[in-house]
DNA sequence: TAACTCACG
DNA sequence: ACGTACGTGAGTTAA
């Protein structure tokens, strides 16, 4: 490193404003125990790390403005004018950026009547005739102007540490311009930002062009007499002063008397005291335990890996392997895409007591040695997504029997708001560091690919089992101070099993059926198609937002009723209102509707199905924030119910064998059964145990009524909506969207509302309340969601934490019940010896398919167990229905 | 990759 | 004065 000559000049206002607001969301937790603000000091760290890593410079500068007066402001009054005040949260927080620099060892520097960017140009210039190659970081894409072969400029773009890298070759491609025409650009354009006005009516395309003929300002002006007569003309003439007053402005100095040597900016690293001393006084707790967690005391850029060693596994050496039924088993297998059903094999790893085993044939664990220990009852073993590991090895023929430890689960349950998939990110967040991610390691997207060298490759995954080992014992104490074993030792480790079954198992699908709807549906699409073409009086694509909001509001001139950031909103409630308006609506909308069906539901599922004729999805466990499954790849907990048209869908998920039925069971109303539950609520307790219809039961309340028949439709369905809107957590506003009314008359339906059910407006109180004290709301089951923004001085931001605090332990607790069914009806199908089989979960219902000798048996059986999941104080209700496709389950 | 739209509970 | 219903996944367009 040290022979290389390596220049890093950081823009240290630019970068600290980035960081600030990057953060700002979460300003209210970034707060020191002194009250100081934090956060742009954290992503100026952050920001720092990734650069220095990247980089590897021998010196490094950070710049810093001096202060409201410059040269420009000198020469120019107005400049930057008009920009607001930085606001106090980031202005008392710069003292202590230059305090972290100080601890990292690097320079810093400002200089009366000068910006930041003179001094980095200026520097820049010294640095690249000494010979260094330089790398400029900065938030401002005005500093490409000084990308040479040299000097490169890194522009932040999003977040702190994702960066946009300017060499002389990209400044071309994005701009069009050479680095140096910047200048000239921003002389003719001017730069409302900095506040000069550039030469009047000359914007960005003009201004191109210009500059492609005549290179700069100064050319331009060479042969202004020559260009015709024009009003551009008139206008580079009167404001030629103008222009080159800009240019000036925008010029960065490469002479400014910075009174600094190049030798001065060397970096001899950071010193690990002094950045713990530092972090202590911040209140950094993870940037400290990642410095102890680093053995040495210098601390370098890179964050250094221990070192394992790890033994290749091949046949002979698998016979060798020794363990006992207290060995300290972890195992990882690691495949080359998410899809576990399909993915390649790309390898294993195996960790027994301290030693590290790794493969890249997964064919070695077929072997007797190695398949013994994965299914043996009596040893335990530590994994990384246990459902993934079970699915995969069934594929070998493997059927892991005793998980012990399953590190992505249990660190789901510690915080459901992390749902960080890899391991090297979820250990980082239980600040550990000794592992890498997978896309340092194997790279991400397109460009993902198992590394050729064995011994690089083979650490990884050795790292990865350290880590799940070297986690289990805090993970499982947090566990335990969570009062969250049960969760994981009865619901979600068992669960894990269940659902890989039901993953194996799949559901078929009748390929000819969707080929029937997809050839009648792609007939009257493009029926569709001709006659909305026709009453546009053009050709247009009707799947574009943008091209639709057109032909709607500006050809034909309809009301345009909502906007979006980007333009008109088409979407169906604004579509809605414009019906009647012109014949073209009802055909959008039924264009729409098919070609929704069409690309996702027909051509998505054909696309999924395997080779045994059916689709395989994959439940994703850890990662919704209430603790709800989700299901992806095929989505199968989406598919159309609500029209007539797209439910035809689930005429083609049918039965694997023939003379065998679908049998469905759906909890009714099982959340607002959980909030009459929890709220202990005695009106809403009592309609559930007199089995009453709730919605209707609502509305007699909120309405005032004395007798069930004066009920009307609308009534009921407004009633309906109010329940809706509590459960979510209510607000007026999304109440009166809903059922169209004013907000006013929504506000006084759930006033109305929370005075006729005092206990569920009590709920709602005290659990804002709790959540406030605990920072976390809980369900029945003490699933857990942290609600940091319940605090915050956002409207917002607060009012959406409160609304989830009011909606997660409903949300979340009908998840937990349903998931204890589906425990117990796997041993409650298997104990009553039935060959059906549990194949799909839609939140409140469970999708089976059996021989049709066991419907009945099933219609018994199954609404027993869900009933009997959990014992609430409020009867839960179950329906059922059967047929030969899931279409007939209604 | 973000924005929009729309399918479900 | 602000700008929202809660929780998801997927296809399309357009940058």
């Amino acid at each position: 490193m040290a022979e290389d000559k390596k220049m890093l000049l950081v823009d240290g206002n630019s970068v600290a404003f980035r960081a600030f607001f990057a953060l700002h969301n979460q300003l209210e937790r970034f707060v020191n125990h002194a009250g100081l603000h934090t956060n742009a000091i954290y992503g100026f760290k952050l920001m720092l790390d990734k650069i220095l890593g990247d980089v590897l410079p021998s010196n490094v500068l950070v710049a810093f403005d001096a202060g409201k007066v410059t040269f420009r402001t000198k020469a120019y009054a107005d400049y930057k004018g008009g920009r607001s005040k930085t606001p106090t949260e980031l202005s008392e927080q710069f003292p202590y950026i230059r305090e972290l620099l100080d601890a990292y060892g690097i320079k810093h520097y400002e200089l009366p009547e000068y910006e930041a960017d003179d001094i980095i140009g200026t520097m820049t210039a010294q640095a690249e005739k000494a010979g260094y190659q330089v790398t400029i970081v900065t938030g401002d894409r005005d500093l490409t102007q000084l990308t040479t072969d040299k000097t490169t400029v890194a522009v932040t773009i999003k977040g702190v540490t994702e960066i946009e890298e300017y060499t002389p070759a990209h400044v071309i491609e994005k701009y069009g311009l050479q680095p140096a025409q910047i200048v000239d650009m921003k002389g003719l354009t001017g730069d409302s930002s900095d506040n000069y006005p550039g030469v009047t009516k000359v914007g960005e395309k003009t201004a191109l062009k210009l500059l492609k003929q005549y290179d700069t300002i100064e050319g331009i002006y060479e042969n202004i007499e020559a260009m015709k007569k024009s009003k551009l003309k008139e206008n580079l003439i009167n404001d030629k002063e103008i222009a080159f007053q800009c240019k000036d402005l925008a010029t960065i100095r490469k002479d400014a008397p910075v009174d600094l040597t190049l030798a001065q900016t060397a970096w001899p690293g950071a010193k690990k005291e002094d950045l713990l001393k530092f972090f202590e006084e911040m209140d950094f707790k993870s940037f400290i335990a990642q410095l102890q967690a680093s053995s040495t005391a210098d601390v370098s850029a890179e964050p250094t890996l221990s070192k394992l060693k790890v033994e290749p596994l091949d046949a002979a050496k698998v016979e060798t392997l020794d363990y006992d039924k207290d060995s300290d088993i972890s195992f990882y297998l690691e495949l080359s895409n998410d899809n576990y059903h399909t993915a390649d094999f790309w390898g294993f790893g195996l960790k027994i007591d301290d030693r590290y085993y790794a493969a890249r044939d997964v064919e070695l664990l077929k072997l007797p040695k190695l398949k013994q220990l994965l299914e043996d009852p009596a040893l335990e073993v530590d994994v990384f997504d246990g459902k993934q590991t079970c699915v995969a090895l069934e594929r070998l023929g493997i059927e892991l029997k005793n998980i012990n430890f399953d590190l992505l689960l249990v660190s789901y349950l510690l915080n459901t708001s992390d749902n960080s998939n890899d391991l090297g990110n979820l250990a980082k967040r239980h600040d550990y560091f000794d592992v890498e991610t997978d896309e340092e390691v194997y790279g991400k997207g397109a460009k993902r690919k198992v590394p050729a060298d064995d011994a690089l490759y083979f650490e990884h995954l050795a790292h990865k089992l350290k880590a799940i080992s070297d986690l289990e014992d805090k993970l499982m104490k947090e566990l335990a101070e969570n009062e969250q074993e049960d969760l994981y030792f009865e619901i979600e480790r068992p669960l894990s099993l269940v659902l890989a079954q039901m993953e194996i198992s799949g559901i078929k699908v009748d390929r000819e059926r969707l080929d029937i709807m997809q050839s009648e549906f792609k007939e009257r699409l493009s029926e569709l198609e001709q006659q909305i073409y026709n009453e546009a009086g053009e050709k247009f694509n009707i799947n574009s937002p943008k091209q639709l909001g057109v032909i709607l509001f500006e050809k034909l001139k309809l009301p345009v009723v909502k906007k979006t950031k980007t333009g008109y909103s088409t979407a169906v409630d604004v579509l809605e209102k414009l019906r009647g308006m012109s014949p073209i609506i009802d055909n959008i909308l039924a264009y729409r509707q098919l070609a929704k069906l069409q690309s996702t539901y027909v051509e998505g599922l054909l696309k999924v199905i395997a080779a045994d004729g059916k689709v395989h999805t994959r439940y994703t466990q850890t990662l919704t924030a209430t603790g709800r499954l989700s299901s992806v790849d095929p989505n199968l907990q989406n598919i159309p119910v609500r029209l007539e048209e797209g439910r035809k869908i689930r005429q083609a998920f049918v039965p694997s064998h023939p003379d065998w039925e679908i049998f469905a069971s759906d909890y009714s109303q099982i959340e607002l059964r959980v909030l009459a539950h929890i709220s202990k609520d005695p009106h809403m307790q009592q309609a559930f145990k007199d089995d009453f219809d709730i919605h209707a039961n609502t509305a007699m309340r909120i309405f005032g009524l004395d007798d069930p028949s004066e009920v009307t439709a609308n009534m009921r369905r407004q009633a309906k909506a109010v329940n809706f809107g509590i459960v979510y957590g209510i607000s007026d506003f999304g109440l009166a969207q809903s059922i169209g009314s004013t907000r006013k008359q929504a506000k006084e339906f759930m006033e109305t509302y929370l005075a006729s059910f005092p206990g569920v407006h009590q709920y709602m109180q005290d659990i804002i309340e709790s959540a406030r004290q605990k920072g976390y709301v809980e369900t029945l089951f003490h699933r857990r969601r942290y609600l940091p923004d319940i605090k915050s001085k956002n409207y917002n931001l607060r009012s959406f934490a409160e609304r989830t605090a009011m909606n997660t332990p409903i949300q979340g607790s009908a998840a937990d019940i349903i998931k204890v069914a589906m425990i117990n009806m796997q041993q409650a199908l298997k104990d009553a010896g039935l060959e059906a089989k549990m194949l799909l979960q839609v939140h409140d219902e469970l999708i089976f398919e059996a021989p049709k000798a066991e419907i009945p048996k099933l219609k018994e059986l199954v609404p027993k167990i869900m009933d009997s999941a959990v014992e609430l104080s409020v009867p839960l209700k179950v329906e059922s229905a059967s047929g030969k496709t899931w279409f007939e389950t209604k």
